[in-house]
DNA sequence: GTAAGATCTCAAGCGCACTTGAAGTCAAGG
DNA sequence: CCTTGACTTCAAGTGCGCTTGAGATCTTAC
């Protein structure tokens, strides 16, 4: 038994999973990743520092987000897990992070406007739609690999 | 090569890989799902028609963004394939698919926003931190599915 | 016609992110 | 002390989203 509220407070694997909504099985596989840590007890039982929710968290919301884990390790890698982390530790992680974030969610806006500009307007089933024209587009940009957003935006382009 | 302005022009699964980034087996695998369809030739080759472009680039953003396939699946199943969608087709699907992005968009902004907010500034570390009054921040934006945020907020209610 | 290269099907394999199961250990209550 | 439930490791299995390989066929260019 202990005080609830010592700074020193210690969870066990099965409280963090109720906290966090994430499985002890997948609260052991980020260990093995290197993406979260735990101490152990003298009988090797893992508990886990309060600040450890909260990386347990972001790598949740990464998780359900599609962000690979390795890009969550990536971004997180440089701040300790030993002990509680400085502010400048958080905030270059952050920094990064930030820009993965950014990335997804600028490829996930120039979906929706792709939607709201065009299939919207049932461009993508009409071949007379005057937005669609893609020939012109892409005889102008010549042939070789196109990205995905090149295709989706060669339908604005005409 | 050949006139490259006919209607009926048809792709073959090379050419499809080549415009859309897609590689030829992923797009077999998809065919199998029924995210996409051809036509066969006499030889019982795929052939795609130009709209199939469109279906195979939504899918493939879909997929690099983390949206289940089955989720595309979902969105967009109504979308008839064999032959040229109705202007209504696309619509209903496309705002299916619309609140689907805006579902993971919003997730990524109440993310970023917990980043800039409280990461950024030390936060994630330090239990003191005044921005951290989720009850204020959070309750001002509304109820609504919180699932994300709710994990996020837990280490500062000690 | 023939050769090269693209495509076909089917089965198996791979990487990620776990889960499940077996067999054993630890922690807390009575 | 003893039981109960939570925990341990390790190995194998799962589901998704493909890729790879084998072996055959199609298409095209010469």
């Amino acid at each position: 038994m202990n005080a609830a509220h010592e700074p020193e407070e210690l969870m066990t694997i099965g409280e963090m999973g109720r906290r966090t909504g994430v499985a002890a099985s997948a609260l052991r596989y980020y260990e093995d990743l290197g993406l979260i840590a735990s101490v152990r007890t003298a009988g090797n039982q893992r508990r886990y520092a309060r600040h450890m929710l909260r990386r347990v968290s972001l790598v949740s919301v990464a998780k359900r987000l599609g962000i690979p884990l390795a890009d969550v390790g990536d971004a997180f890698g440089d701040v300790p897990m030993d002990r509680t982390p400085s502010h400048d530790d958080w905030q270059r992680a952050s920094r990064r992070w930030r820009r993965t974030l950014e990335e997804r969610r600028r490829a996930i806006e120039r979906l929706e406007h792709e939607l709201t500009g065009c299939i919207g307007c049932g461009c993508l089933s009409l071949k007379a739609c005057a937005l669609l024209n893609p020939d012109d587009a892409l005889a102008a940009t010549g042939a070789g690999p196109r990205r995905l957003e090149d295709v989706l935006e060669e339908d604005d382009e005409g």
